[in-house]
DNA sequence: ACTTCGTTGCACACTGGTGTGCAATCTACT
DNA sequence: AGTAGATTGCACACCAGTGTGCAACGAAGT
């Protein structure tokens, strides 16, 4: 029913993703619709991009919150993180962009959520040891997951290698000893199926 | 003489910095010049990010091949290149947001000679299992200075603490080990005088 | 006083994007 | 056939930014 909307959305991300400043008019016809049509759905462009944002946000919480509640050592969570939520990262690696610019300050409000789940993540594996305490949680968590984003971007990211090497790469930054980190990566099924 | 011209860059560095939408006529008001003026001293808006580029290219290529030079550890050649970056990474904090968007292309282009600067500063550490091999060296170089500039970015830069978590973190995404990593700016007077 | 040069203050044309209004059309469902 | 809802095709007003042209102004140096 709502199939031309969903579409919208969908290429909307792509389109955004190439060139965050993309007008409503790319973005309508990568969607193989006039203009007017999105207009329909979306009285103005920022109610897209929050659109697409919440979307992106429900999605995040929904894995962060699940993995966090395992229990488990703050690296290994982090990298089951990274594993779940790598698929679509590259997707939306956008809001990365978005989150400067115009629409900054709609779209780091919406992120809050996410924000905070990493901080207490990364804040309690510093608290065990696990994680460097050289910079403050919130900050260092911020720096991770954009590292992430960052190499999600940077078109290594063919196939599971980008996996992979953002886990280890972000892993790194976090404070943990290299051997540690290809032991965590190196348990997992996903990485395991890699050559 | 060039005095106006020179404000103008100034200013611009600034004020792009905060916003990198920002107009020739937010530059101009902030320079306490009429937007006319500044199209005096630069035909385009693209001159202007341009000379801003180049200004900032040939600082840090001529740190970058003088520290080079000294032929010590790759490891503590990036510690001693950041320790001369940092008092102007912030001013040029910039350069890493105009590098996507509209001017992307002329950006990336004039960034290059330092790129290949630190991609070869990188290799050089890999191959003397200095640094982490997980990444090919370009990449882990984009890498590690973008998490710089973004450490620079993160108001995280309040004095030199800013510049010791700079070096820190990015020492530990390279793959050096966090003892080593401590030793390394710990050796440096910079940091010694923290605290 | 005269000239030069940078600066100013307009006015202007142009571009590209946003958002709206409205009638016409198409499609699906009954 | 008939109706409802989504989609289309234009036209429009609007805005913000860019870049230009030109006459006037002001300070410096000669």
């Amino acid at each position: 029913m709502n199939e031309t909307r969903d579409r919208i959305l969908d290429v909307a991300l792509d389109v955004l993703g190439e060139n965050p400043d993309a007008g409503m008019g790319d973005i309508a016809s990568a969607a193989g619709v006039v203009r007017r049509t999105v207009y329909g759905h979306f009285p103005s462009r920022l109610d897209l991009v929050r659109t697409l944002t919440e979307r992106a946000v429900t999605e995040m919480t929904a894995v962060l919150t699940e993995i966090n509640a395992s229990g488990a050592e703050a690296d290994a969570t982090w990298v089951e993180f990274i594993a779940r939520v790598w698929p679509v990262a590259h997707r939306y690696r956008v809001l990365l962009a978005l989150r400067r610019g115009e629409y900054g300050e709609a779209i780091h409000g919406l992120l809050g959520p996410v924000d905070e789940l990493l901080a207490d993540l990364v804040e309690r594996g510093q608290g065990g040891d696990v994680f460097a305490q050289h910079l403050p949680a919130g900050i260092l968590s911020q720096l991770a997951y954009g590292l992430v984003f960052a190499i999600a971007d940077s078109e290594a990211s063919n196939g599971t290698r980008g996996a992979r090497a953002a886990t280890i790469t972000s892993l790194l930054m976090l404070g943990v000893p290299e051997a540690r980190a290809i032991a965590l990566v190196g348990d997992r099924p996903t990485s395991a199926a890699v050559q």
